[in-house]
DNA sequence: ATGAAAACTGAAAACGTTTTCATAAAGCTA
DNA sequence: TAGCTTTATGAAAACGTTTTCAGTTTTCAT
């Protein structure tokens, strides 16, 4: 039974002897600094490439202290806004030399913390972290400020973490258009299916949701407003809930559209016509939103903006260091933009 | 202004100063290894513990040369069916101690290569891949086996690599099945919207399309036959193109659900009834395809049997050195299966 | 109590780079 | 050509671990 053994890999060491240099040169030519001679530059790549060298990223992150890998933690990669942001900040940081190591947390906090554990044992060059929606506590994060090491949360941010920078999209003003749109076209009885309150993001949406009914002169039944897990089974049974009293509502704000969905098939399957008896609308601008009937208006959240923004405060990071008087103090914001759809 | 400055980090001979022992025991204690006395262990860990010490490792892999990190290669992760394999592979990894590096090629077989050097570079133990759905050279993943690093490839993987583990679905099944179901419900004119040739699964599911057909002895119309990037626009003109003609199809199979979505719209535009005038099947069992109405019958890929099965093979051949003899040999089909809606 | 085996610990080497320091060669100025 | 600067290179240290080897202590059966 033959085995395959781990051959050994050339190094730096094998280069220099080949060429008759050393290994510090070699170290130069391959790594572009100046002070080594052109010929000797082009040597070395000819070779490395001939013995198939390439650099043990272990070795050269020791000894210079620099990874050039961003660490990411992140809900679920699978929620339709989360994907499009590490897609965006993948091609953007590929562009300035970082990598990107994903991870994701499955919304429970101690993998969090475990995974900021890992990472901060791989020496990565900053985090970047969407939270889990429980996460309240957030001295995991501190090792990194500590040693200087960029952080940047961003959906589901923190109050405040001294010196990590802060990266959200306007949940307050989301909140309040959407309450809005459904007052203006006509609603008055209006439900809100919220998320924990223990999260920032629908704390935002709340209070956006709740200063628009104030500010149309309605009152907020407080029977019709749920902070539950945003599933599509607690969404279906909130509904459920909704058409079962004596009066029903003729407006429903979500705050994200898994639960617009369940909560639109429901009304289907009972009977309720959207948009003419119930009014719906969504937030995330999941693909699903628009395929459905009716298509679900929705809050688009230009995960693409967010993504961008994130690097780009990134590499500021990387490049200074963090000057302490700036970062963390104002939030970024990203805008949201109202999507009408035909279920308002 | 103030700067924060990556401070010192604690190592393990700071903890053995402080314990008046040495670096090794210090290590050993760290790594539950045998000979060290419990009470030594017991005061290397508060001790590390009190220090806020963590492994660098860096230090601990170029040692080693084990980073205990697998490297993925995914064309996208915002595909549903790899979203859920990724989160599948990850959580089982963990359970054995090892870290995933998702990496997105964007289907660009440039970056694909790109980023089996900078994995490579990293020291990777083992690397997971789906490939772009045109690379038809493999060599770039050579690297690793001839550095007996395990190499498992999914979904859509090479003829053949030696030494590599394939694990893929089973698309031809999956073709025929798509295939015979639209016959069985009475389709005669079917046409097939399917991905380009140079890829594994639409070579795959067109077989089983071609067999099922020409075992109900119908003939293939191949101006029904497309074989293009499967994104909504090319789906959506391929539909305009079957109905501009004089006969038009009463079942199309596309090798994708984002294509039978688009097809299954653009069909309500222009007046075509599904599933009455043209029954519609697609690929994958997309969560939007069960909202969508009518609601699209597809094939279920069974993701998380596949990312488990990708762990299996892979903590497998981790442990034990590769064994040349089986692996690579016959790829591991996992079976999928119909979900019958009311799209046909 | 004795000797052998087992358990425990430390010194030092090793992993593959990068970086500092020193030195040599080459180019330049006057 | 002397003196100076710039450029090119090498030797050796350093990064923080793990591992080998050797040595010391403890345990245990006799």
């Amino acid at each position: 039974m033959v085995r395959i053994k781990r051959t050994q890999q050339n190094t730096i060491l094998d280069i220099a002897k080949e060429l008759k240099l050393s290994a510090a040169t070699v170290s130069r030519a391959l790594n572009g600094q100046i002070h080594v001679k052109e010929k000797t530059r082009n040597d070395v790549v000819k070779m490395a490439e001939k013995l198939g060298y390439r650099r043990n990223q272990m070795a050269s992150g020791l000894r210079s202290n620099k990874t050039y890998t961003v660490g990411l933690i992140v809900p679920r990669i699978s929620m339709f806004f989360h994907a499009e942001v590490i897609t965006t900040i993948q091609n953007n940081l590929h562009k300035h030399g970082y990598n990107l190591m994903i991870c994701q947390s499955n919304d429970d906090v101690v993998m969090e913390k475990k995974l900021t554990e890992i990472l901060y044992a791989s020496r990565v060059d900053a985090l970047i972290v969407a939270c889990t929606l429980f996460t309240v506590d957030f001295s995991h994060f501190h090792k990194f400020l500590e040693s200087g090491v960029p952080l940047v949360f961003y959906d589901r941010v923190p109050q405040d973490v001294d010196g990590a920078t802060v990266i959200r999209g306007d949940d307050e003003r989301g909140g309040y258009l959407a309450a809005s749109h459904l007052i203006e076209t006509g609603c008055r009885r209006i439900a809100h299916i919220s998320g924990p309150l223990s999260c920032n993001l629908y704390r935002d949406r709340s209070a956006g949701f709740y200063s628009a009914m104030e500010q149309h002169g309605l009152v907020v039944n407080e029977e019709w407003v749920f902070h539950q897990e945003l599933t599509s089974e607690n969404a279906r049974e909130a509904t459920r809930r909704l058409f079962g009293g004596k009066t029903v509502p003729d407006g429903l704000f979500t705050d994200n559209d898994s639960s617009a969905i369940a909560a639109l098939e429901y009304a289907r399957e009972i009977g309720v016509n959207v948009p003419k008896d119930l009014k719906i609308i969504g937030y995330s601008n999941d693909p699903r939103t628009a395929i459905i009937s009716p298509p679900i208006t929705t809050i688009e959240q230009f995960p693409n903006l967010v993504g961008r923004k994130i690097v780009e405060v990134v590499i500021d990071g990387l490049k200074n260091e963090i000057d302490i008087d700036e970062a963390g103090v104002l939030p970024i914001i990203i805008p949201i933009e109202l999507i009408r759809r035909t279920s308002t």
